[in-house]
This record gives structure tokens, C-alpha cells and sequence, in this order.
DNA sequence: TAGATTGTTAATCGATTAACAATC
DNA sequence: TAGATTGTTAATCGATTAACAATC
């Protein structure tokens, strides 16, 4: 077994996108490919590439080949988390959580196993809980991963009671800056910092423009 | 007029935080804040939040008290692209897309003017058009922000034909690796991608819990 | 004045890039 | 063998943190 690592951010987020343009040269029957093609298809510095996939590659390149795509496969996504407990709970079923119970691009990584909500009650075919089970659902289903698509205002006072119950990740789309404890993980995915970000750079790309 | 500078994504992620902070304070009625109780309350060093906000800010913070919420405020929104053309065009009316097309937090970052799909036509009150109004829709309504919410086989053909008609910022929520021309500014905003880096996350606290 | 906090200049840290010998 | 590509070691670059005089 590979020693663990502690790997960046930085190179967990390219990690999916090499793990994307490896998937599809493999239904392409493509054995291999080299760290130059792949930097190569996402504009990236292809020692950085080649660093990246050291982290993570039990295997190492052939010089003047490349890397064995099926095993770069494998062990990319033993990486990131494939072998790894991932059955969660969404609390929320307003449009975002039901777009998120229904997604069907978590491939092998997310199981959202139950959702509850303070009144809807079915989501298409899938059942929803009162949001008052929630305690006892996680205790007795045992899960440590949470997905909040709550309002703001109620993300805070969720976020507490799922610490409580045991949650060690969070998964929070609820436009607020949760106080969560030092041990549990929080990954933060909020729609309107995203677009400020986007707003940002269109309007340093329109100036630049205007400049040039 | 403050000179255009250009802000590191770092610096980017965190203006958003430092926002919500401060409209919490201006409720309570909170003239000023000094950049350590902003720091304590996120976790940042607040040297960092100083120099953040000395990049946004245009008066500058006062020795022994802090600065003023209401000037900061006025100048994070404008840095973050209130003044901006924000008006955008969502291709997809999934569920994900229909969730963004109702999505209250937005603020007045974005306005989706108009949305289009290949089979719905309502979605509320909202009419959604047929995907092949969509390049008559972007000419005429001189929209320059897409939203992409189509299933992943679709995203690629959509986005060139996007870039063809004018397009200047595309928000991607489906989880490929989009070519786009070096001038369009691209944002992935992908689910998969995220769950990964938190299960990675996780995976990590775990070995490190157990290790201790 | 004394205490708190500021902005600036310098040091540190980590990620990216460059250079290059080794090897398929 | 020649060409391509690898992994490693060193250099660069940018972001974070530290130190500290200035000031409300």
C-alpha cells in the first residue's frame, strides 16, 4: 500500500480533470499517454502534470512512453476517495436538493442515502423525512456526511445539531460562513461567490480589453 | 476612480466572507471592525485580511479602531462586480438548472434573463424557449454570461456555439473539461470535483485520527 | 498618555517552473 | 541508436506570515 500523503489543493482540484481525459483515451482503447498530451488538453505545465500524478501513481512512466492509462485510472480514484465510506444525508429538499438527490454524475463517490426536509415528503419516487427524524437517522444509519441545501438562516443551527450527532464532513450550499469545529471537514460550495468570481474576471478581461 | 488592480483568486475567495461579516454587523447597528475580529471570526491571519481588503478598499482603515463597515461594504460589492453587465442566458432547464433559475441568493450579482432547454417550456411561471431560439435570443438580447446546465455529451457542442454568438463568460455546471478560447473567461462549477476533494478530506482526518 | 490597530517592509513558506541526466 | 519522455534537483514566483514604526 502507498504511504499517505498529504496532497494540495491545487492538485486535488486538477486530479478529476486528468481522471476525465484518462477515462475517455481509454474508451478509445489508448493504452497509454504522456504527461506532455495531457497538459497538453488543459493548458497546463506538463512537469506539473507529471508531479501531480507521482503523488498519487503506485506506477511509475515509461521514459519516452508515458503512463499506463488503466492503472493511473485506478489509482486516481482510489485517491480521491473511492474506497472510502461516502453514504450521506441532505437535509433541504427545496429545487437544490432535489437537483442533488437526482444528479446522476457522482459516479461511485456520493451515496446521499436519505433526505429529509421541515414539510415536503416525496421527491419523485424517493421518500422524504420530517426533518425532525434527522437526529435519530443518522445515528441509526450511521453516516458521517452531511449535504446542507437549507436556507440561510437555518444553516447554522442545522450545522450545530449535525456535529453533534456525529457528522465529521460538510458539504454546505447555504450561503453562510458556518463555525464548525476544528476536526470536522467543511467544503463550502456557494453559488454567489462563484459568480462574483466569474463577475470579477469578465470585468478584468472587459478592461484589460479596453486598455490593450 | 481607484486604479483597476488585479486580485488573486485567494484574495477573490475570501471578499465574499469578509461581505457577510460585515452586512451582520451593519444590522446590529456596528459602525466599525477591526481586521483581527473579522480574522478571529473566519480563522484567517489578520494581516491577511488587511491586505485583502487594502487591495478592495478605498479609504483606509483608522490605527487603534478598524474600518468603517459602511465604505467597505460599498467597496467589496463594487470590486466583486455589482456595476457589471450581469444579465446571462441558462442552457438547460434540468433540475439543476430550474434550481438556479429560482435561486434567491444571487443577490444583485445575476440576473437570468432568459432560459432555454430542448423539450420543457415552463418551469413556474417562467417560460423557457426552445434551444434553437438560443443563438437569436443571445444576439438580440446582447447577453455575454451563459449558464451551462446540459447533460455532459451536450456541453462542448453548446459551449462553441456559444463563444460563436458573443458569449464572454460561461458558468459550467457540467463536469467536462471545456475548451474555450483563451479570451473567455470559464468557471467550473463541478459537484463531482468537490465531493472528491471533501472525501479526500475526510479520508485523510481519518488516518490521521487514527494514527495519533 | 496607554492600548489597540493600522500599513509597510522583510522573511518565510509552498507551489510552479526550469534544467538536465537517466531510460525506454 | 535517436527521439521522446521520464523523475529529480534547483530556481523562481507568488501568497502568507512576521516584525515594527506610525497613529488614532
Amino acid at each position: 500500500m502507498k504511504e499517505k500523503i498529504s496532497i494540495s489543493d491545487a492538485t486535488l482540484k486538477r486530479l478529476p480533470q486528468y481522471l476525465r481525459i484518462l477515462k475517455e483515451k481509454q474508451t478509445q482503447n489508448i493504452q497509454c499517454i504522456s504527461s506532455t498530451a495531457i497538459a497538453k488538453d488543459l493548458q497546463l505545465n506538463p512537469i506539473q502534470v507529471r508531479k501531480d500524478l507521482a503523488l498519487v501513481s503506485q506506477s511509475k512512466g515509461k521514459p519516452g512512453v508515458g503512463f499506463e492509462i488503466g492503472g493511473l485510472i485506478r489509482n486516481i480514484e482510489e485517491s480521491l476517495g473511492l474506497n472510502n465510506s461516502k453514504e450521506a444525508i441532505l437535509i433541504g429538499a427545496g429545487r437544490l436538493g432535489q437537483a442533488l438527490l437526482n444528479y446522476k454524475g457522482f459516479e461511485n463517490r456520493l451515496d446521499i442515502r436519505v433526505a429529509v426536509d421541515s414539510d415536503k415528503n416525496t421527491c419523485d419516487n424517493k421518500k422524504i423525512f420530517h426533518i425532525k427524524k434527522m437526529e435519530d437517522l443518522i445515528k441509526k444509519m450511521n453516516i458521517h456526511i452531511a449535504i446542507i441545501t437549507v436556507p440561510k438562516e437555518k444553516a447554522q443551527n442545522i450545522c450545530d445539531i449535525l456535529v453533534k450527532n456525529g457528522i465529521k464532513a460538510i458539504w454546505n450550499f447555504a450561503p453562510v460562513n458556518l463555525k464548525v469545529p476544528e476536526d470536522i471537514v467543511l467544503k463550502n460550495e456557494d453559488l454567489t461567490t462563484s459568480i462574483s468570481i466569474l463577475l470579477k474576471k469578465l470585468e478584468e478581461k472587459n478592461r484589460g480589453g479596453k486598455l490593450q
